[in-house]
RNA sequence: GGGCUCUUAGCUCAGCUGGAUAGAGCACCUCCCUUCUAAGGAGGCGGUCGAAGGUUCGAAUCCUUCAGGGCUCACCA
């Protein structure tokens, strides 16, 4: 039991005792740096139940709470708070018990509490861009929280492997292609088939304005256009299970793999299972006939099935078409039951784009009115775009921010950043390259998590990224300094600290560490990695302060060298565990 | 037009269920490397929290209206 739930329980009790009342919230906050004391109970909060005068009440219990609880030393009441001063021997008794606990923050996942986390699934018509980036990034750092807070948490994502965007590109590289591989160009093939797609619109356009030229009018051009009239065709043969058509289609989805994989090990995530749009765009027609029987849709006179939502302020909602064939919800109805078989897990959570915010309404809407219990335990996490200087990013317009070039880039901008510094002597070329990597994926990661997901982030390749300030590169540094200390320190850890006066600073990095398994159980209910990303940040901002005014090899005492010592590498342990949540690594030197 | 969402310092962002004088970083200006890594630290400058009302002991936070931006309202995914 921390401190606040210690007093939380005290308060109540002298609430009961002194005015005989029960109290049904105790508001606590951090005592600002102007007052002394180390915790603040807000009376003002309390005065609905207790009448009278505030000053008045915060002395009585902060009498009481003098008397009856040991750590508590000292108080003072200004208006309506009370500051509250804890014993030193509290904050070195929670460093004596936690300063060990490699997994101090954590909660260990007991029984079947499991929750499944999608993110990614990307179309294998194009290579991965920038706002896969952040929805990367996203997923994979709240997995991770999820994870921490004590829930077994599945990775997945569903790749869009099939439909008319696909067959675009198969048919352009079967037309233009000339046989090209990923091997005979040296591309990755996720990029010569992006490539294609590319080449399909520019093809596409032409006759288009070929088409208009000879007098047919616009509209109707875009239907004509010999290029998707091919295409319609194709995709009419991939649904027919064509030979040919489904050879082409494994070849290039083969090399599209490949090349996501590449990307994905370049980011650093990775999932537990992919799901893949073939095997699953035919799931939830069987359900729909299911709702049917229950009554939750109804059937039009054309055959179109559709469920009525304007109860709950929403529109109607076309599940069905009236030829029998499944639109995208059906299938995220179909693939979300077939995942709750799959994996028997309470909760799933999708990591899509704010755009789709309608889309999941429904969708969560439609499984809870089908009867599923774990249809209340779905989340959309939704994310903000990332928009460039120039507004949106446009395949077309080619002004898209490639993932793996953007990876690059980042790590450039760390190797010249460090060559510069050379702090990095003794290192072998390998062990130097390693370190730009990680401090590039590092200012990078940092960069998209540290804002809140709902957000939009404008992002300028050029300017935006930072290696000073709130960024990923300083907290790094502020790990690899205390990697210095540690190296440097004896490891002895059996040094009585109990008489050591703490230094203001110390006393600061102590209450700091306590709220970090706090941090991550708050992160994980409100599935946001800025929330460790900040705390981090704080963290490190303490430390800092405390490593520039406070001297640990030059201490008084042995004792306080030792004990400095071991608080600076908890930190960096803590520095470590927050950032192994958001996916970033730490350097040990750089 | 309906729905959802965002607007906090010149720029990028914190600010958790309403709590003390709204906080950081970047940029700009001062200082600090014969001490453990200066990608750092100490300080300064900079705000009518988009606007106006309301709720109350107290509002950046809750409610209403308005302005501006974004997304969305397909028998596309």
């Amino acid at each position: 039991m921390d401190i606040q739930q210690l007093l939380t329980l005290k308060v109540k009790e002298a609430a009961s005792h002194l005015f005989n009342v029960e109290l049904p919230l105790v508001e606590f906050q951090a005592t600002r740096k102007e007052f002394e004391g180390d915790i603040t109970l807000v009376v003002f909060s309390m005065l609905k139940v207790i009448k009278g005068n505030p000053v008045q009440i915060g002395t009585d219990i902060g009498t009481y709470l003098q008397e009856k609880v040991t750590e508590v030393t000292c108080f003072n009441v200004v208006k309506g708070f009370l500051n509250i001063v804890i014993a030193e021997s509290y904050y070195l008794d929670f460093f004596n018990t936690n300063k060990t606990n490699v997994t101090y923050g954590f909660v260990t996942p007991k029984g079947a509490d499991g929750v499944m986390v999608e993110y990614s699934s990307p179309n294998t018509n194009k290579p991965l861009h920038l706002g896969h980036v952040r929805n990367n990034l996203l997923g994979y750092s709240v997995a991770e929280i999820l994870a921490a807070s004590g829930k077994n948490v599945y990775k997945t994502q569903i790749i869009n492997d099939r439909g008319i965007h696909i067959c675009k590109s198969m048919l352009a590289w079967k037309k233009f292609g000339e046989g090209q591989t990923p091997t005979s160009t040296g591309l990755k093939g996720d990029k010569l088939v992006g490539n294609y797609y590319v080449k399909f619109d520019q093809e596409y356009k032409k006759e288009i304005q070929s088409l208009i030229a000879d007098g047919v009018e616009v509209e109707e051009a875009k239907k004509q256009a010999p290029l998707l009239i091919e295409t319609q065709e194709m995709l009419r043969k991939w649904e027919a299970g064509d030979k040919e058509v489904i050879a082409l289609w494994r070849m290039m989805n083969e090399w599209v793999y490949a090349g996501f994989e590449e990307t994905y090990a370049k980011l650093g995530v990775s999932f537990d299972k992919n799901y893949y749009e073939s095997d699953t765009y035919t799931l939830g027609k069987d359900v729909v006939e299911d709702g049917l029987v229950k009554g939750v849709f109804y059937k039009k006179e054309d055959g179109s099935v559709w469920i009525d939502l304007s109860d709950e302020g929403l529109d109607e909602k076309l599940v069905l078409r009236s030829d029998g064939t499944s639109v995208y919800i059906t299938q995220d109805i179909g693939t979300a039951i077939q995942r709750a078989k799959d994996f028997s897990v309470k909760g799933m959570v999708y990591t899509v784009g704010n755009e789709q915010d309608y889309h999941f309404k429904v969708l969560f809407l439609i499984l809870k009115k089908l009867g599923f219990s774990w249809a209340k335990d779905l989340f959309h996490l939704s994310y903000g775009m990332v928009d460039l200087p120039s507004g949106k990013m446009k395949s077309r317009e080619g002004t898209v921010v490639d993932a793996d070039d953007l990876v690059d880039e980042m790590k450039n901008t760390a190797e010249i950043i460090s060559k510069e510094l050379g702090k990095l002597e003794g290192y072998s070329d390998a062990q130097k390259q390693e370190v730009y990597k990680t401090i590039g994926l590092g200012a990078l990661k940092y960069y998209i998590l540290k804002v809140d997901p709902k957000k939009r982030i404008l992002f300028d390749p050029k300017a935006s990224i930072d290696f000073q300030g709130n960024t990923g590169p300083f907290i790094q540094y502020t790990y690899a300094r205390i990697q210095a200390i540690v190296r440097k320190a004896s490891h002895n850890q059996s040094t009585d600290i109990s008489a050591i006066k703490l230094h203001e600073k110390e006393k600061e990095l102590l209450k700091q560490i306590q709220q970090y398994p706090e941090i991550i159980q708050q992160a994980a209910k409100q599935y946001s990695p800025a929330l460790v990303a900040n705390y981090t940040y704080d963290l490190v901002k303490a430390y800092n302060s405390f490593f520039q005014n406070v001297p640990i090899f030059g201490a008084e005492t042995e004792t306080l060298i030792l004990f400095r010592a071991q608080l600076s590498q908890w930190v960096g342990t803590i520095i470590a565990s927050g950032f192994k949540l958001l996916g970033i690594h730490v350097p040990e030197r750089m």
